[in-house]
DNA sequence: ATGCATTTGTTCGTATGTATC
DNA sequence: AGATACATACGAACAAATGCA
């Protein structure tokens, strides 16, 4: 019959109304807040307790604050970036195997091909196929361009797929399954001929997703990921995703 | 050659270096905190310093603290609301539709079946069959113990996969599509008959499972999804999803 | 049940570095 | 270059809550 009750602190009041003035569309992505002092008289707390609500709201990606700025924080835009950061501290808080995220990236971005063979408009394909030029013309030109540029072609095939939660997690998973082998792939001596397999397929992929040919598509990057980063996992595992993604 | 420099504060240093002692597990779940005076001397930094980072820690989920506590803040355990309320925040603001969640979760509950078929253990069917019919137990007993039912039932499958990762999003975007809908199903008149057509459901699901049959079971969790949600989309986005869990 | 020491919540005043005009 | 308003950071103080003797 009752509720039960929750000390409410002064900075989360703060926080509150100026996530549901943000809501409420009181105020918008790239306007001003009023300065510290300001707030402070309105909300007729203390500077700390305005302190504290900015910072929060600041963590959780709603503003971004300068020292000395005249005009007072910024509103961001509210952009699924937001759970970037959120997404990047769960995939890398340690009880997450690098199995768990190969598994997960080859479910994600087996089914962003699939989408992207099947979504794709005339802008999206073009930005997949420059992102594979650039990548074709950084082999042999080192790790961390050729790096970017792979992030950049993987990105846009998720791009393509108009689904911004499957874009940010299969970024999110990438981003911390190459950084858990990172290592290792500096200290594999023949990248050259790595990258020009990776090219390979990486060609192939666009190719059946240019064809909209959604199923192929989605084969072949699951094939290809297994192949790649299979390696790194023991044998009997990798059987497992090997019939998996055989099914 | 250079790298951009960005003022880092106080408070951000303090937060990092929790946030990294959480992670390489120097600090753990259920562990308490120094009390703020205690922090302002090890980290050398004054209280309001310490108190920001605490704010900002706890809006991130990673610790709570209470008024008074002489045993200092309290270290929880990372839970999948870390993700939920950003993702609800999107999900509330338009950012991330409907139609984005229950791709995504169609994705994830169909490899979580397939997963789970092909891996299961007999503690992990036991808890499954449990939840199956705790679920059969609660049709015409409210709304809020069917539902959870109906979490338990899914939590328990996505347990059986032994992929954390694929647990915790499953769960998060389970929770946030349904907190969607919620207030539309709570109006839809014959609870009774949907209740029983989900059992039905969801017990052919558990004989997939239970037999081993990966492929059968992703593909009848999948459709299930689409058929109970999609009416909630409009046709076209509809006929798009089926195609995509039909091929 | 009462009081006490400790801790967090909140406020205030001050000094300092910074951005903009 | 100087003036102004700003954010950053510090430290002291008081109120309220907690746990324990």
């Amino acid at each position: 019959m009752f509720e039960p009750v929750r000390p409410v602190r002064a900075y989360e009041r703060v926080v509150e109304q100026i996530e549901s003035a943000l809501r409420r569309g009181d105020l918008r992505a790239g306007e001003r807040l009023p300065s510290e002092r300001e707030l402070m008289r309105q909300f007729q707390v203390s500077r700390s307790t305005v302190r504290e609500a900015l910072r929060v709201l600041e963590s959780n990606g709603l503003l971004r604050s300068r020292q000395g700025d005249p005009q007072g924080a910024e509103l961001l835009p509210l952009s699924p970036d937001t759970l970037r950061r959120p997404m990047d501290k769960l995939a890398r808080s340690g009880e997450i195997s690098f199995e768990d995220l190969l598994q997960f990236r080859i479910l994600l971005d087996g089914a962003a091909s699939y989408l992207a063979a099947r979504l794709h408009d005339e802008t999206q394909i073009a930005a997949i196929r420059s992102a594979l030029e650039r990548l074709h013309s950084t082999v042999g030109a080192g790790r961390t361009a050729w790096s970017e540029a792979d992030v950049a072609f993987h990105d846009a095939i998720a791009q393509a797929t108009g689904n911004p939660l499957l874009q940010i997690c299969s970024a999110v998973v990438r981003s911390v399954a190459t950084g858990m082998i990172e290592s290792e792939i500096a200290e594999a001596g023949d990248s050259a001929g790595l990258m020009d397999r990776w090219v390979r397929q990486h060609s192939r992929l666009f190719e059946l997703i240019d064809a909209r040919d959604g199923v192929e598509a989605a084969a072949q990057a699951r094939r290809d990921l297994l192949e790649e980063y299979g390696v790194h996992l023991p044998a009997d595992r990798r059987q497992l995703l090997a019939d998996w993604i055989g099914s």
